[in-house]
DNA sequence: CAGCAGCTGTCGCTTAACCGACAAATTCGA
DNA sequence: TCGAATTTGTCGGTTAAGCGACAGCTGCTG
């Protein structure tokens, strides 16, 4: 790996992307299994030995392309002026259902062995991200709590829809999930 | 400049492929002049000094630029089994004048003050490519006279007819040029 | 079973791209 | 016309990417 604090050199972000852009393409022709370290590299015109320089393995670049690609989409539409009030928390929800669906109607031939990797791993994430804009917003206790339990809460919500074939439309289930959440945080 | 012929190294080729692909878009909100090698540079996310690295100056990219371009035309439109009899030519004369006339409908902003080096390039990677394809056909007599007349003439007439807004149609134009050509030939 | 083919990590060594800085040339407005 | 600001080439030193080659897995097939 490539000593933290990489952002300054050009060379490291544009050879991040090419991974990136390489590995999300062959997501949609073929399944994760059958992606190879060198089908990466060489979709991307990068070495071999420069994809370990980035990345540890297949599962690591996996991993970023959700993480990066969530929190895009968490900063893109919770702009940091909003703020978790009742609204927030609605459009956060939303947000959530929304990338999950597309993820999973997008890549279907995700293996379902990359299920837990995929979870987890947006989970973090989602933890991350409320951690630190609830504490931007000056909030003092319970952030950790808070955000833990706020994330679970909506990503298994979310992960539970996506797979029961959206029997509710993504405005229902983020409606629901409001009342309990906001119901639970009440009655503290 | 790179000692020449490196066409080995991936890290050439992608980052010539960026300056040039930064050129062709500059080329399209402004005009070559008020384009500067910082431009460049900066919309291919490549360090100033490397543009030098590969290009004499903003000259020399827009030359390979065309180069590179009418190379591609040439060769995609007359494939190695083109021998150049009449139907040969008639194909040759209307792949030129419908590049140039897409180079100067595109880029209207080119100044006129390329209008030169334009040309010269042009004629040239015309001439090269005849010259090569001539030879390969098995022609021995002549080769580099006829190559230089053909090219000079089909590029003249195309520029000319790109100049005068059109008068003709490009398919007119190839008959026309083609019938020069032809009786020319035939009388020597 | 053996052997072949392919992918994986990892290693030194080479090379191209990045950086900062510089003097010289140019552009442009006061 | 004069200076300030920008652009231009160029340089030496640093760093990331490329290259082959290696041993250690697979997994397949005769």
């Amino acid at each position: 790996m490539l000593t933290a604090l990489r952002e300054a050199d050009p060379r490291v972000k544009r050879t991040r992307q090419l991974l990136q852009q390489a590995m999300s393409e062959l997501l949609l022709e073929k399944s994760f299994l059958s992606i190879s370290v060198q089908d990466v590299a060489a979709r991307a015109t990068v070495n071999r030995a420069t994809f370990y320089a980035h990345f540890e393995d297949k599962f690591a670049i996996f991993e970023s392309l959700i993480r990066d690609g969530f929190q895009d989409a968490l900063e893109s539409r919770l702009s940091p002026e909003v703020v978790f009030d009742e609204a927030g928390l609605r459009l956060l929800i939303q947000t959530v259902t929304e990338f999950m669906g597309r993820l999973n109607s997008r890549c279907r031939k995700t293996d379902r062995r990359m299920d837990p990797l995929v979870e987890s791993t947006a989970q973090d994430t989602l933890y991350r991200f409320l951690l630190s804009r609830l504490s931007a917003e000056g909030r003092r206790d319970n952030l950790e709590t808070t955000a833990s339990v706020w994330s679970w809460a909506i990503f298994g919500a979310a992960m539970q829809w996506s797979r029961t074939e959206r029997a509710k439309s993504a405005a229902d289930l983020a409606d629901e999930v409001f009342r309990v959440l906001w119901g639970e945080r009440a009655a503290v």
